[in-house]
DNA sequence: GGCCCCAAGTGGTCTAGACAACTTTAGCAT
DNA sequence: ATGCTAAAGTTGTCTAGACCACTTGGGGCC
């Protein structure tokens, strides 16, 4: 071992900013102040501008410090917590708790887009798509069903697969990877069918998650994901930095 | 006006980031692949080290190459869109659709914490707690009900204040800046009291999102918001670089 | 008073070169 | 063959200086 130890010296970008981040954070410096100019905290700190500028630009990357050029750099305004949700993949979901993950399939088919399904994928009314309607079990017990229609242009094949062995998204995503999402979840009364399906009770409270997803311009697929209200959650867990 | 044109000159390593990115993006270059070296890429574009090394880091923040020192700098592995669901603070989500907030107190007291709250907030089982009940309501129309217990040792004055007129996280924020949150969304039933404050038919979905925040290690409040399933949706839109 | 212009100060970026930390590889010695 | 060593190549960071784009405020002009 040539190095002194292995103590791991504090990089002077770092320094930089644990100490601007100290200031901010122990109040030092309230919301609005504006920050000693760069050239000032070189002085202080005495390395290169290009240090102390790239220490400032990640402060701001983290949204404590806002930058105006002209003007000066300042402490940011706190804002709430941002409130983030994810929603997976069913299958990582189910295998990463370690448990065993099986699918239904319902049916797999091509048909005519009705208006509202054209709509949402952006195709003529009667186009013809594929909808494929699965059930997902966690261990044997049923835990989604999958209503999606898909957009044959950009995955001809796709009926071929074997859905019990791969998941639709998945399929997608290795057709056409994806540019966009967006999703909406709501809270709805489970339908006769749906309640047989996922085994539960006629209107009982079941999460939907309606997913579309945009893959270079084209709508790739709609889908609706619905879920049994006692048995499946989304959960978010977040923590500020400061 | 002394420039050019207002035809905004592309800095040069937002050249390079654009260069390498549409390379990736159109499979030149596959997950796992090698890109050229720092010194290849000043080479191939004629600037400053420094100007190809911002580009490489800036991409990898941004998860499209993963960079080894010693090694190189490859092309990351594609990831799925990560999905995620803003949970948005309810006075400011109606006041952005330009729309009236008004709240109904139903009932504003201290009361002795049930197991549940007591463990859900690590405090003793029976130690005073304050509770708020409230009716959020989005141009006269019920949207959330809240159902808040707040840890007393964080606001002692909280009670006094006028929850017509600011709402309970508003000013939790502001006396102990959040420093971690969870949350959970899930899909119930209404209970007779739940539909009668919200005005729904009992029985009618409901979606519960149920929220811990911690300020500085200690369980700022434990919330409960339950939303009419046919009025409110949680939203999300993301999109992927490339 | 009101307006315009200019100078000073600020962040934004770039350069050319240097050294440090690390990985990989080829060659040498055993 | 095996294991070690040294060299070459890579990213990581820093420096000192330069010019550009933009904001701000003050002084002069009307």
């Amino acid at each position: 071992m040539t190095s002194p130890a292995g103590a791991a010296r504090t990089l002077p970008f770092e320094a930089v900013k644990a100490s601007l981040r100290q200031r901010i954070a122990d109040g030092g410096w309230q919301p609005g102040a504006r920050l000693p100019s760069e050239r000032e905290l070189v002085q202080e700190f005495g390395c290169a501008r290009m240090t102390v500028h790239r220490a400032v630009r990640e402060l701001e990357d983290e949204g404590l410090v806002e930058r105006r050029q002209g003007s000066g750099s300042y402490v940011a305004e706190l804002h709430p917590i941002s409130n983030l949700l994810q929603v997976r993949d069913i299958h990582d979901e189910i295998i990463e708790r370690g448990h065993v993950h099986t699918t239904r399939v319902c049916s797999a088919a091509r048909e005519r887009a009705s208006p509202e399904v054209a709509a949402a994928m952006r195709l003529r009314r009667g186009t013809s798509v594929f909808r494929v309607q699965l059930v997902h079990m966690e261990n044997g017990l049923p835990i989604q069903f999958e209503d999606r229609h898909i957009n044959p242009a950009l995955a001809p094949d796709l009926l071929a697969q074997d859905f019990t062995r791969v998941t639709p998204s998945h399929l997608l995503f290795e057709h056409a990877p994806l540019t966009e999402a967006e999703q909406v979840v709501e809270a709805v009364l489970a339908s006769s069918e749906q309640a047989r399906l996922l085994d539960v009770a006629e209107g009982s409270a079941l999460l939907m998650v309606s997913r579309r997803t945009v893959s270079q311009g084209a709508v790739a697929s709609v889908a609706r994901l619905y879920h049994p209200g006692a048995r499946y959650r989304l959960v978010g867990r977040f923590s500020v930095q400061v």
